[in-house]
DNA sequence: CAATATATAGACCGACCTGTCTGTTTTGTC
DNA sequence: GACAAAACAGACAGGTCGGTCTATATATTG
């Protein structure tokens, strides 16, 4: 049962590690913003890392929600599902306070693979593959891991496209190369 | 004429930021394992930033003439070498070493389009896409821009897949896509 | 050899870092 | 209203950060 304090310093830790990065956001800076104490914060969890991986999870749980809200609403057929993942993206990117996806950031500052943050980071990509896979198996594709892992690949180019070199139609592009793709896919 | 100090200076700041990440990476460490004394750091560099953004360049500079020097090894006709492309990345993110992208990781941590330093990651990933466009030119791509920003999105999807889930076959899954565009594209 | 530029080691600065501790105040529950 | 749990403010510790400064030593060049 998690306290209100947690949640809301989890919550406040999220928006300024989205913002700033990982090693550039301070706790003091984090509890100053909360407006929360220090030993609260020590009282729920056992270091910054700790805290980061809470914030990751939140993150996880809301970006997977969202992007299910959004493909849900764009598209009812699965195919129709496949491509709205490129809308969904499109409208996440050219928010003005987009920043790059959290977990590659996160896998850019803990770059150890065995380091548990970026650990997260891999099980949260894993579970967005996941969820990708599931509408192309309910689309009827032949092979929905590989078609799966190919829009996989298009969706993460276009995020860090858009972050990198600021491409705001990256994902538009992206779905223009899925289109064809997923119809080879499903029809080839 | 830069000194060989200042050389030797930059490819180690190079070789920790690239290891390491760039906060976590300390002027102390660069300058200990480099050898060379502080004031000579900051006889050549106006600051830490300074020193990154000449690291950052060094790499620009290795990697196209690296990727450029493979590709070419590869594939003679330039439609083999826009899948070269991809056989050049593979062979990189499968190299014992590989930490993700030096400029992804750069825009993570300085993620302000504005900053220098994700201003230097946006220009290098202009010049890889330039790369591109030119091959996919050469390759009678009625829509050469088009062609290379798309196969440019699979490479980065690539790259940083790699990265962050340690899906070492992305740079092979990421041609197998490519190869079916750019057929559509030059064939189509 | 003399003169000048460059590199050296290392002390030092103020700021910031994560994490600990103390004592006080608020909060929630019976 | 009594009592206990939780959060409070803030000092503190030990370290590291980027960056400056001094004084010594090493090269380079005339």
């Amino acid at each position: 049962m998690p306290s209100n304090r947690r949640d809301h310093l989890v919550d406040t830790a999220l928006r300024l590690v989205m913002r700033d990065g990982y090693h550039a956001t301070g706790i003091d800076g984090i509890l100053a913003s909360a407006g929360v104490a220090k030993m609260t914060l020590y009282n729920h969890f056992k270091s910054k890392d700790e805290l980061i991986l809470a914030a990751l999870r939140l993150r996880d749980a809301r970006f997977l929600d969202g992007l299910k809200k959004a493909v849900e609403a764009r598209a009812i057929k699965p195919r129709g599902r496949l491509l709205a993942l490129f809308g969904a993206i499109d409208e996440w990117i050219n928010q003005p306070d987009f920043n790059g996806c959290s977990f590659v950031n996160a896998a850019a500052e803990y770059g150890r693979p065995g380091n548990p943050i970026h650990q997260a980071a891999a099980e949260h990509k894993q579970r967005v593959r996941d969820y990708i896979r599931r509408i192309a198996a309910e689309a009827g594709a032949p092979d929905p891991d590989t078609l799966a892992d190919t829009l996989d690949l298009l969706l993460e180019g276009a995020i860090v496209t858009a972050h990198v070199s600021g491409r705001k139609d990256a994902a538009k592009l992206a779905r223009r190369a899925a289109s064809i793709l997923i119809k080879r896919a499903l029809d080839g």
